[in-house]
RNA sequence: GGGCGUGUAGCUCAGUUGGUUAGAGCAGCCGCUUGAUAAGCGGCAGGUCACUGGUUCGAGCCCAGUCACGCCCA
């Protein structure tokens, strides 16, 4: 039997694991990095290097870290991260918003379960734990995705220092003339009791029942005349004060039966039918303009069951839409009709108190609840003749985003900030231009939202939260601002945080100061509101970057949903234009949101996909999940599925194993030593190298425009087929099966050492835990550094040098050629003529001139390139290009697998080739 | 209903200023290999570029409309 060949072969060796074992291996690498102080080293070795921030909006402290947290937290570590290793100083400080409505129903539950009673300072003790809980739970789960960051020291909404940066700013705000109160319609939960923040997407729509009514309004002085309108909430009726119609469309006196009805011309018919009149005659016609009640002119209708006038107004949003033409307006209950009322001079009436019962304004309904004085409002309609048509619509309607319940519009006295004060809308609209957005739509968006949008309603009727810091004079009703107050207030919030507000009496917080208006010590009045979580989180800009010594302002960039175009981007950027004169960030990185490509819904609770971000990583490891994270376009929705995650994880393995090959075929290179420079390179290997300098190029490009999709295929079109498929199935031979110490196989080894640590390097803000896994195998020297960490390295630049594009050029041809050669080695194979490629002899002939030029150039070696033992080139062949392929000649070398006629050539090894014998000679010679 | 977006093979992505037969990887199917082996290599087969209409010699790309989905708003 043949002789034991292969202990003298040069085979792969490492302790590189194939399987990666992430659940098990990235928890013991997190203790490494704690060890090292991986972090704090980090920092330490860019001290002096410029800054590049990335402020973390805070999640809120509820609850496991979702899928789509997770998301956007392993979007934010891989910016960090790449700013880290394009040699920055990126420090993160992460956040959590403490306060807010859901923690504080979420205690009020609990509470409710247990039986207990706790007094407002022991319900804040409570919901504080509570959130404190969860900061720690989503701390450790945000650590375990392998997330760099201060996590000992991150900034939460509820401490002491942050509490007097949100005071302060809610103080210099309201000294500047930004921040007013006024009567004025929000959305009001009647279940929390509570304002919700219309601007800030705490009301959700979902579809809704209610009632659909046309109802008659007397016209004052003309018996027998009738204004129609129409509404679906009936409820709001005794709140009426006025009828709007738009000034340029055209009304009608229409008779029907022995009644006249006013209602837009246009809408007469639809009216009509809805009324079940069948006969109806238009009697005159006049423009929306002349109705408007004015000095006598115009009309003036009666409430149908109040005794009250309700006048003709005007209003442009009046349509054709629905309706009469007519509308209905009660500016306590909508925003629209309260800017009407404002201009008209109606006050903003609403007569339902906190928990929506109607108020004794509300005359007979006094005492029932709005959604339930529906009917009786009604059918008291119906009673009195007033009632023309009744149905029941289904329509998207406001309901609260915590309790779900429908929310009315109600007055009610709130703080607003006047976002037309000292023109800071036309200065928001101005510093937007100057922020880059990414993707560049988010400009567009945001323009529009800030070019719309109403004054910021900042106020809620609430326990769990930075109260209002406004006190009254009991005396003289006096609201204090004066600087004094002010700044004790901030400065004892600073020590004691808002805590010490509720705990306090108003005389004790005021202690040593005297009404500046009746000069009188006298009994002062705290207020009770509590401020919107939304200004809260906004000035983190003045909570944490201009606190925060290593951070600063505005900082380099916001990263968050694109929901948050609505929300933290604004309140951020109001908030930090009133108070700092320009944008919080340089620039804003927007993503979309999860969804489920087999229902092609969001990804939530409810769609039975799971959505804690604990359940991925323990199944898959950190690793994929942040290369799944990192292989969608995150700009537009991103799909989440198993399959998605499994073709990922496939992309992790085949990444992993190509190191592990790599690594493999390292075992005995120094790069001190054996490092062979680069113009000694054979062809093949600078080849290689030139690729990876394309894709250093374009990963590069990548990171820096937040394409981060184009790193992970980049980097997989690279692994699998320049290095798997191509270059590494071609250096198997001469790394197995050369000297140990050949030029042509050390100078591959200079490529492969290259190679790994570049990639290490390119993928360490992607896949940290296996970047540094694959780190530790890798020997010094070279490119690849002398640190202790992958994460210590800086990113590769772009080596002009090492990049050929005239030799990729040739190579591609050559690479054509090849793929026309496997076709008909495969035909061999299925004809039974070979197996694998080496048992072939390929004969070239004809082509074109380049052809017949690429053929000649390669020629000595195409059997290597190709995978075959023997290549025949018939250059005197026509144009044709052919390829023939028939069994080797010669024998099999019983080392290298090669089919050689020299093989039996030596008296010695009478199995091996030439080449063979020569090498095991050396081998055995220097043994 | 309005604003901002998205829609290319089963999945994830490419697709230059409009220009041959729309490209990769993965998955699928069929083989080879057993010296990357819970690996590696090759081949084959997958697309009415959401739909409809328009501009153009020519449209995945430009325009209009429709549908679906997402975020935000009402």
């Amino acid at each position: 039997m043949a002789a034991d060949y292969k202990s003298t072969l040069n085979l792969p060796q490492t302790a590189f694991p194939m399987k990666a074992e992430l659940v098990k291996r990235e928890p013991e690498c997190l203790a490494r990095w704690g060890r090292m102080r991986l972090y704090e080293q980090l920092q330490q070795a860019r001290k002096d290097a410029p800054s590049f921030i990335l402020h973390d909006g805070p999640p809120y402290a509820n609850g496991n870290v979702h899928i789509g947290t997770a998301l956007n937290k392993i979007l934010k570590d891989v910016v960090v991260k790449h700013a880290a290793m394009t040699g920055h100083r990126a420090p993160y400080v992460p956040g959590w918003d403490c306060h807010g409505l859901p923690i504080e129903l979420k205690v009020e539950k609990e509470l409710k379960a247990s039986g207990e009673r706790l007094t407002p300072a022991q319900m804040r003790e409570r919901c504080r734990k509570y959130a404190d809980h969860f900061v720690d739970v989503q701390r450790e789960q945000f650590k375990r995705l392998g997330v760099f960051g201060d996590w000992a020291n991150p900034y939460l909404t509820m401490s002491p220092e942050y509490e007097a940066a949100v005071v302060s700013a809610f103080f210099e705000m309201w000294r500047q003339g930004f921040i007013y109160r006024d009567t004025k319609p929000v959305h009001w939960c009647v279940h929390c009791r509570t304002a919700l923040a219309a601007a800030t997407a705490e009301a959700e729509y979902a579809d809704h029942k209610s009632p659909s009514v046309h109802v008659k309004f007397p016209v004052k002085g003309k018996p027998g005349h009738y204004a129609l309108i129409w509404t679906t909430t009936p409820w709001t009726l005794p709140a009426n004060l006025a009828i709007a119609v738009h000034p340029e469309f055209d009304y009608v006196w229409a008779r029907v039966g022995a009644e006249t009805w006013l209602v837009a011309e246009a809408l007469l018919p639809a009216v009509a039918q809805k009324a079940g009149v069948a006969n109806y005659e238009v009697l005159s016609k006049c423009k929306g303009r002349e109705l408007e009640a004015n000095d006598g002119k115009g009309v003036v209708t009666r409430h149908p069951f109040i005794e009250r006038d309700s006048p003709f107004v005007l209003a442009d949003y009046v349509t054709l839409d629905t309706g009469t033409g007519c509308v209905h307006t009660a500016p306590g209950h909508g925003l629209e009709d309260y800017d009407t009322g404002r201009h008209y001079g109606l006050p903003a009436f609403s007569p339902v108190d906190d928990s929506g019962m109607f108020t004794g304004d509300a005359g007979i309904f006094e005492g029932q609840q709005v959604f339930r004085a529906n009917r009786p409002i009604v059918e008291h309609l119906k009673r009195i003749g007033a009632l023309v048509a009744e149905e029941e619509i289904a329509h998207s309607y406001p309901h609260c985003w915590r309790c779900k319940h429908p929310v009315i519009f109600r007055a009610t006295e709130q703080w607003f900030i006047n976002v037309d004060h000292k023109q800071l809308r036309e200065k928001a609209l101005h510093e937007i231009e100057k922020v880059q957005w990414v993707p560049a739509w988010g400009f567009n968006r945001i323009q529009g939202m800030i070019v719309e949008r109403p004054d910021w309603c900042i106020s809620r009727q609430r326990q769990w939260g930075v109260p209002i810091p406004v006190v009254k004079c009991g005396a003289c009703g006096l609201i204090f601002e004066e600087k004094q107050y002010t700044d004790q207030i901030v400065e004892l919030v600073r020590r004691e945080g808002v805590d010490a507000w509720f705990k306090r009496s108003a005389n004790d917080l005021l202690a040593g100061v005297q009404c500046p208006r009746c000069k009188r010590p006298t009994e002062f009045h705290k207020t009770s509101d509590i401020l919107d979580v939304w200004f809260e989180s906004g000035v983190s800009h003045r909570a944490a970057l201009r606190t925060r010594a290593e951070l600063k302002y505005p900082a380099d960039v916001y990263l968050e949903g694109s929901d948050q175009h609505r929300g933290w981007f604004q309140s951020a950027l109001w908030t930090a234009l009133a108070t700092e004169g320009h944008a919080p960030f340089k620039a804003v990185v927007t993503h979309g949101f999860l969804i489920n490509p087999e229902t092609k819904d969001k990804v939530s609770k409810s769609c039975g996909k799971p959505a804690d971000s604990d359940i991925y990583v323990k199944r898959y490891g950190a690793d994929v999940l942040r290369l799944w994270t990192v292989s969608e376009d995150y700009r537009n929705d991103v799909p989440l599925s198993e399959e998605i995650i499994e073709r990922v994880a496939g992309t992790y393995r085949k990444v992993r194993n190509t190191f592990r090959f790599i690594l493999g075929n390292l075992s005995d290179f120094n790069p001190q030593a054996d490092t062979v420079p680069h113009a000694k390179l054979e062809e093949l290997d600078r080849w290689a190298l030139s690729r990876l300098q394309g894709l250093v190029k374009a990963c590069r490009e990548a990171y820096a425009g937040y394409e981060f999709h184009r790193v992970y295929h980049g980097v997989n079109e690279f692994c699998t087929v320049d290095l798997s498929a191509f270059y590494l199935d071609i250096l198997k031979d001469r790394l197995y099966t050369l000297g140990k110490f050949s030029p042509e196989r050390r100078g591959s080894q200079t490529a492969l050492h290259t190679i790994a640590a570049t990639l290490a390097k390119l993928l360490a803000p992607v896949i940290p835990f296996t970047a540094d896994e694959v780190w530790e195998y890798l020997p010094a020297g070279g490119v690849r550094e002398d640190v202790a960490s992958a994460h210590l390295a800086l990113l590769p630049s772009f080596d002009d040098r090492q990049f050929d594009g005239e030799l990729e050029a040739r190579w591609e041809r050559l690479q054509s050629l090849r793929q026309v050669v496997a076709v008909e080695l495969e035909k061999a194979r299925a004809a039974g003529t070979i197996g694998k490629s080496l048992e072939a002899a390929v004969t070239l002939g004809g082509g074109d001139a380049e052809t017949k030029a690429m053929l000649r150039y390669f020629e000595a070696q195409l059997p290597a390139l190709l995978i075959v033992s023997q290549v025949a080139i018939a250059l005197d062949g026509g144009e044709g290009f052919s390829v023939k392929v028939a069994p080797a000649s010669g024998r099999k070398c019983a080392r290298c697998w090669r089919w050689e006629p020299s093989v039996g050539g030596d008296a010695v090894h009478p199995e091996l080739c030439g080449r063979c014998v020569t090498v095991v000679g050396e081998s055995t010679k220097s043994n």
